[in-house]
DNA sequence: ACCCGCCTAGGACAATCGCCCTAAACGCAA
DNA sequence: TTGCGTTTAGGGCGATTGTCCTAGGCGGGT
């Protein structure tokens, strides 16, 4: 089946690109991996960069989709954040080994001048523009914007710190600083 | 002069090495930039492992250099950590164009599996044991690297996304709120 | 039974990679 | 001047890169 081949292409690919980065993981990789030819691949993807657009949308979509299941579970805001917040745990063991899936890639790409480099972006548009709605209804109004950025901010140092050292315990420590964090936030809006 | 040469190389890969990143950067490409040709090249350094090693041990060196200069500059060491958070802005402009030269590095060889990704991290350490230095005259003392991880998180995390959506204005809010951050621990210290 | 279109395999292409070699030019000491 | 070690230039190695091409196999519709 077509789709079929395709999608265990863009799957593996997106975990290669993840573990070894964009620029290193090659066409031959890939094919390996999946264990395909690499004319059957040429079949699928004609260029690398039409494989980094579907492993991108691919992530895109996936990451919406974990998104909207957050907005669903659960009705309070600040419940959804926590979840955000313990992606870094839960994800703890892989971001200590390959760092955060979005900001690895986006710093790749920008340092290869890529034209993609926009669209990784818009991964963390996806997660910022969320971050922000859960904060507007916890009534922060025009801050919403500035405090999912922080927060973003924070995850991603978290995500390279506990990389570059391999450190399990600044990453569940820092977490636990962010959940503060966002307790304060959260009991100086209600004052008001 | 066989040792001005040598220099230049290291520096030029130094810079290429930021801008495109280890992996995307050829022998051809220092050579070039250089203005040598291939074969002197190799007379200096026989294998990329061996400039990679070099252009370490230069960033660590000017590294320790700056951070010994700010320390004799001034006398109050909250001064000197609000040195190395004003990094952000001073460098604010390759910042968001190529990221944290210690971040991505580090990064990158971590995904790269290269032995010398702890040679790499090694340079955060140098931040790290200077900002708790800092934290510990301050009356820290245990909290100190603690306090040290946390900053050097939180502005990796800032050159993160300032480079992802070269963002000027998100840099210097969050460079403003880490100085506020800090104000603050140093108001809760000293009421003991 | 036949054909046509999609899928797959695998080889071949020029270009580039890191690495190695040889030879000429250089500079300093005898 | 002669001689020797250092620095330089440039060609070439096998391997790998992204990309492309051709040929065979499979399956559904006529």
């Amino acid at each position: 089946m077509a789709i079929a081949t395709r999608d265990r292409i863009i799957k593996t690919a997106d975990i290669l690109f993840y573990q070894q980065g964009f620029e290193a993981t090659s066409f031959a990789d890939i094919a390996l991996a999946v264990g395909i030819s690499r004319g059957n691949f040429y079949h699928h993807f004609k260029t690398k960069d039409d494989i980094l657009d579907g492993v991108i949308n691919h992530r895109l979509a996936n990451t919406e989709q974990m998104l909207d299941r957050w907005e669903i579970e659960g009705d309070d805001p600040a419940d959804r954040i926590r979840s955000f917040i313990h992606i870094l745990i839960v994800n703890g063991e892989k971001i200590r080994k390959f760092g955060c899936p979005v900001g690895t890639l986006s710093s790749e790409l920008a340092k290869l001048n890529h034209a993609a480099q926009s669209d990784a972006a818009s991964l963390f548009t996806l997660f910022r523009s969320w971050l922000s709605r859960q904060f507007e209804r916890l009534g922060f109004a025009g801050r919403s914007d500035f405090l999912a950025m922080h927060i973003l901010g924070r995850s991603q140092g978290v995500a390279a710190l506990a990389n570059a050292f391999n450190d399990d315990v600044f990453l569940r420590s820092e977490v636990e600083l962010m959940c503060l964090w966002l307790d304060e936030q959260i009991a100086s809006v209600r004052k008001y």
